[in-house]
DNA sequence: ATTTTTTATGCAAGCGCTTACATTTCCAAG
DNA sequence: CTTGGAAATGTAAGCGCTTGCATAAAAAAT
């Protein structure tokens, strides 16, 4: 049962008080404006009712929210975690508070929770990956809500990104698996569809052999959701076919982490019988045995860079443009040479 | 450069479709009190001028806002991911929408991140553990804003709770320790300060102590806040003092993998030298070598039952109460009997 | 055809806050 | 003392939406 308790307004307090509703407002939000000594009466008489001032009204009244959306795929794994972790905290020292929201990979329940934080007056937007339904974008421009994307670099979009080239990143990661000898190679890819980042890696595979003379008709790419079981599935999958690859590369760490596990299950030795790579060095990637090759991606870095720029945007510092954050390998023992046969 | 374009509001909306704000907000809100050919009318109108409804307005003139929120310790380790994820989903399927803060385990941080969720308009608040301020109780009762308390289960506190009891769980885990022979014991914990959840655990290891009747004296604990380096700090620590522990109970799997990590790193044998337990079965305690000895929440779970619990306190329906779920013993490799010496 | 009932729509009053502008107060200088 | 101007405070007009009530239109009953 609801007590019908009222909610202290602004009102409240400046009656309270014994001042206008105009000085309260204004010891809230330009305190030096105030007389110290009605300030004090004010925050006294605050503190004494609990008042908390009502954001929608605020909202309506200022137009600005000191709020920040971001819509991440998923929470589910550590993928977002730690960038989004020194994203927000970024925000937080600049008086932003972030508002997250997942879409759990689902195009259509992302442009709902973009509408969702639109309404609810975000100041600008974070979104993963570019490639979206293009109307989203119009949406945007024509609410006038600035929007950065992360977690892919390009220059080539409008919108302005911060983040990696996910294709040369992969490229990389594959040049030093051909390097290795591989010659039969295996790919365990999150669903490219509506993914640029999953698109660009495997186009950065594609890079890589092609670049080594190498035809990409043998290359056998299995597309599946991203999870731990998933990744164990696919494994089964690649090794059950005709021609069994020496290699795998896989589209994130947490697919590669499933299919080591699987491989171990079924007696494979990594790297000896089969070479697994991830993608990103989530702190997982350290941790399995044997230690997952990878590439690094400075989450940290991107979190707090995405986080600068997007309040720069917000506030309307300049134009800001696009980022680029360098990978790395980490090269650890889940890849290695091939055993000749 | 903030374009001058105007925001589209619901008068811009009335004025396009031919009716009044009054017929376009029923059909937002109540479309079958609105005939159908005017509904087309207006929903032309609002997808031609890509209207969206101003959220603090709404907010103001409503009371309600089918937001929820939620503050959790951190998003940057799986702990909480799978039940918030869990949560989140089932609150979308009630039409509601989830707003997550992390607090960092900052008190401090998260009493501010509840005032603006309550500022912001949540219907409802969800939170991790029962220990805080007092104040932050009254304050969300003057708010009028139900609070539901996750992730620990108590009957004798005020706030309703749906979680599971992290003492009982622990005391389990730590009597089969016990059973298994070890009688040092070494504790890796969470910081217990103003942590319920953390202290309910190390209570639960002195209950099984004290019930096969053994001194708690020579129970070493190492507080440390969570993270795997920190594991395996204090893993070192333990094993550096006098009396070595055989076995060491650590406060999450987190902390846990880094200390196998570690004890590996060193040169022990794990369960051989060192036997090494974790708690929550995150999805990291089956992959880690060897698997984790650990207790299994099923975070799911919790978060579905939270959803539908807090939603309902929110909507009113009837008097809500708590709920414990039950945990197991997740018995895997990483617990051995001890090695004579 | 008229009256009653039902259904659809419009009118307008707020919701709690910010802020431009008006007013009062204070203090220093004349 | 005045007086002028700066500083502090007050007044009141919205911000965009929902909703109780009034009104109009349509349907049903007489």
């Amino acid at each position: 049962m609801k007590k019908d308790r009222t909610v202290p307004t602004l009102e409240d307090v400046a009656k309270a008080a014994g001042v206008s509703t105009a000085t309260v407002s204004r010891c809230l939000n330009t305190p030096d404006r105030v007389v110290k000594e009605t300030r004090k009466r004010v925050t006294d008489a605050v503190e004494a009712l609990g008042y908390t001032p009502n954001f929608g009204a605020r909202m309506m009244a200022a137009k600005r929210t000191h709020t920040i959306g971001a819509i991440i795929p998923t929470m589910e794994n550590a993928i977002f975690a730690r960038g989004l972790q020194a994203f927000q905290e970024e925000l937080h020292r600049r008086g932003y508070t972030l508002i997250v929201a997942s879409s759990a990979y689902q195009p259509k329940l992302e442009k709902e929770q973009i509408r969702t934080l639109v309404a609810r007056g975000a100041d600008g937007i974070l979104l993963i990956g570019h490639e979206r339904d293009p109307d989203i974008y119009s949406y945007l421009e024509t609410q006038n809500v600035p929007v950065l994307v992360a977690w892919t670099y390009s220059t080539e979009k409008p919108q302005i990104s911060v983040g990696f080239d996910n294709r040369l990143s992969m490229r990389a990661l594959a040049e030093e698996v051909i390097r290795q000898g591989h010659r039969q190679i295996g790919v365990i890819s999150g669903e490219s569809a509506g993914n640029d980042r999953v698109s660009q890696r495997l186009a950065g595979i594609q890079d890589a052999l092609n670049m080594n003379g190498l035809s990409t008709d043998k290359l056998r790419v299995i597309e599946t959701s991203y999870g731990i079981d998933e990744g164990a599935a696919a494994f089964d999958k690649l090794m059950d076919a005709d021609q069994q690859p020496t290699a795998i590369i896989c589209g994130n760490d947490v697919l590669a982490v499933g299919a080591i596990h699987r491989a171990q299950a079924r007696g494979f030795r990594v790297p000896e019988d089969i070479s697994i790579t991830g993608f990103d060095d989530i702190e997982l990637a350290k941790l399995v045995r044997p230690a997952l090759t990878t590439v690094h991606v400075p989450h940290h870095q991107m979190g707090l860079k995405a986080a600068v720029t997007l309040a720069d945007m917000v506030e309307n510092k300049g134009s800001q443009s696009s980022y680029e954050i360098e990978t790395s390998l980490a090269v650890r023992d889940s890849l290695g040479p091939p055993t000749q046969t």
